[in-house]
DNA sequence: CCGCAACCGGACAAAAATAGTCCTGTTTCA
DNA sequence: TGAAACAGGACTATTTTTGTCCGGTTGCGG
């Protein structure tokens, strides 16, 4: 799959968006310099957002990107996919490819379940819901208690023996 | 999390013990042939396999590898952390490290739920289910169609829309 | 219509991770 | 004792990540 650094930088950049009134134009400087992120990364990542259609930019002086669609609609299986590209786990489950050991090969069907779960999370979240929670910058380190939001796909049920598991 | 070659040369060789009566020993060379796998790095493996109690290895002539623990009892997450180390989806949720945007951080929260359903799966299979669906080697390319097999952790409730959804 | 402001996009590069290789032990069996 | 087999550290090649740089191109404002 890999969550790079991209990814991380897509979503915070989007969050920056998101905070402003719908349709305002933001210089990329100024998204960087509020998530501190290398500007000229940040230029080709949104690059990427640009492309699969997540913010539009414009040039000339007075120009910069803005959100295309509201944040409630975009999640953050596309963010991460606009920039990483098709994911996948391993390379056992690039299309094509045909997974090296094939025959019956039981390793696939374990990765593919496991990726399944995980787009099933990206896809639950909206950049609407992570921009509530979000406190820009690099500070604050250890502000506010933080406990964890819980990113469910549908139903709620018993997630008590999962978290003190993982807590521990 | 990153799933390396590594991993899946784990999995695939203790396949290949498991295929055998618990307890017999077999050589590195042997299990390199049947897997294709290269034998110096597959040494280097099961180093860390032995290093994680998975397999006893004992040297000398007749020397070789053993499954230590039925392969009921290991699950691919032992497998995987055993020659990872302790896996973590991205830098953000390493433990210490302290994520860098942090403050309130939401990203973080989503993606350690998506981590956790990572592991949930992997938690879920054992060696010896994957062993049962197993064809060795490289070849048989296309053999025998070639279902998914599901590993769920718990309930087996509605696969059916997701499964449609991703073969398509 | 000129010039600057801002993005576009390709080339480049340093650093890290991945995927191995190799060689010198050390252990054990025969 | 000698060969067989793993142990483990050092080394290397390739790829990916994480950026930087710079010459376009576009478009607004004057």
């Amino acid at each position: 799959m890999q969550i790079t650094r991209a990814s991380e930088y897509a979503m915070l950049g989007l969050l920056a968006l998101a905070r402003r009134p719908m349709g305002e134009v933001v210089m990329l400087d100024v998204v960087a310099r509020e998530e501190d992120i290398p500007v000229s990364f940040l230029g080709k990542i949104f690059q990427s957002l640009a492309r699969g259609k997540l913010v539009k930019s414009s040039r000339g002086s007075g120009g910069g990107f803005m959100l295309v669609r509201s944040p409630e609609t975009i999640t953050a299986l596309e963010v991460i996919e606009a920039v990483e590209g098709p994911v996948s786990l391993t390379r056992c489950l690039d299309e094509d490819s045909g997974c090296e050991h094939a025959g019956g090969c039981a390793l696939c069907g374990l990765f593919a379940e496991a990726q399944d779960r995980v787009k099933e999370v990206f896809s639950s979240a909206t950049v609407a819901q992570l921009s509530g929670r979000h406190i820009p910058g690099g500070m604050v380190r250890q502000a506010r208690q933080r406990e964890r939001i819980v990113f469910r796909p549908q139903r709620a049920a018993k997630p008590a023996a999962l978290t003190e598991k993982n807590a521990a």
